[in-house]
DNA sequence: ATGGCCAATTTTATTGGA
């Protein structure tokens, strides 16, 4: 028994369907909550999912953004967005019901240099999302996970002197995330490997990924309960060193909760 | 010090990403 569930932002769904099949294919996750779609609702690529065993829910749109899940334990979509309908022109969110747990997809802002005024919306999203989950956790087993553009510890950059200040890895964002954790969630990676570095994004430039330089950006946020069965939360890179590959690794916490394999 | 790659589009440049 055990309940597989992974996260991934896959950068263009379309431009990374035999990436995203052939790693399905070989893990068989249960729940693979998606980000960066970039994909209308109407194109979103449903039947080799469903060939698969997946069931879909998509909330995209052209060009930039878009969420999305994929479950073989039925799906049921609670919301899009987020409660208060803030920056709600764009498709970040994704709440849905599966495998008897309640599921977030998200994508925060990457919020450009922090000087923009782009920024303070980022700020504003993690607070958002703070409220979420304190709300969410109170109801019942709740995962957050996606990409939140924050780099939360020392350990989840390079070099944490140069990258002070800098988008991803400012003081204020990583206080922000602190405050979605301060909710009532556990980041399940630093869970299972509390020390060492270790990043789920590398820059397509300067062969990051060759000399892993990257950043952890991608996470997924369990309630205490969800938690208390957590069995193991880790970054499969692999795929991130395919052909075409997205500039994003799959995050992938394992649950002793009902499950197929 | 800068940019270096990638995806999508309003494509042969631009925007956003992080």
């Amino acid at each position: 028994m055990g309940l597989t569930v992974a996260t991934w932002n896959v950068n263009s769904i379309r431009a990374r369907m035999e990436q995203v099949l052939s790693w399905i294919d070989s893990r068989r996750p249960d729940v693979l909550l998606m980000q960066e779609t970039k994909v209308v609702d109407s194109l979103f690529p449903v039947e080799p999912f469903r060939e698969r065993g997946y069931d879909t829910a998509s909330s995209g749109q052209k060009t930039l953004n878009g969420v999305a899940v994929a479950s073989r334990h039925g799906l049921e979509v609670i919301r899009t967005g987020l409660a208060s309908r803030f920056l709600d022109d764009q498709k970040r969110v994704l709440l849905a019901r599966t495998a008897g747990i309640t599921v977030m997809s998200v994508y925060v802002p990457n919020g450009g240099d922090p000087s923009l005024a782009r920024f303070a919306d980022k700020l504003a999203f993690l607070g958002e999302l703070a409220l979420e989950a304190s709300e969410e956790a109170r109801r019942g087993p709740f995962l957050m996970a996606g990409d939140f553009n924050v780099a939360p510890g020392d350990e989840d950059v390079d070099d944490p002197v140069a990258m002070d200040g800098h988008i991803c890895f400012h003081p204020e964002e990583r206080a922000r995330f602190g405050g979605i954790l301060d909710a009532g969630l556990t980041d399940l990676f630093r869970m299972f490997n509390p020390a060492g570095r270790a990043f789920s994004w590398w820059d397509y430039r300067e062969g990051s990924f060759r000399r892993n330089i990257g950043m952890r950006l991608d996470h997924v946020l369990a309630s205490q309960d969800l938690a208390g069965a957590a069995v193991s939360c880790g970054i499969d890179r692999e795929p991130r060193g395919w052909e075409k590959p997205s500039d994003h690794a799959p995050v992938v916490a394992v649950f002793d909760l009902p499950g197929t394999e």
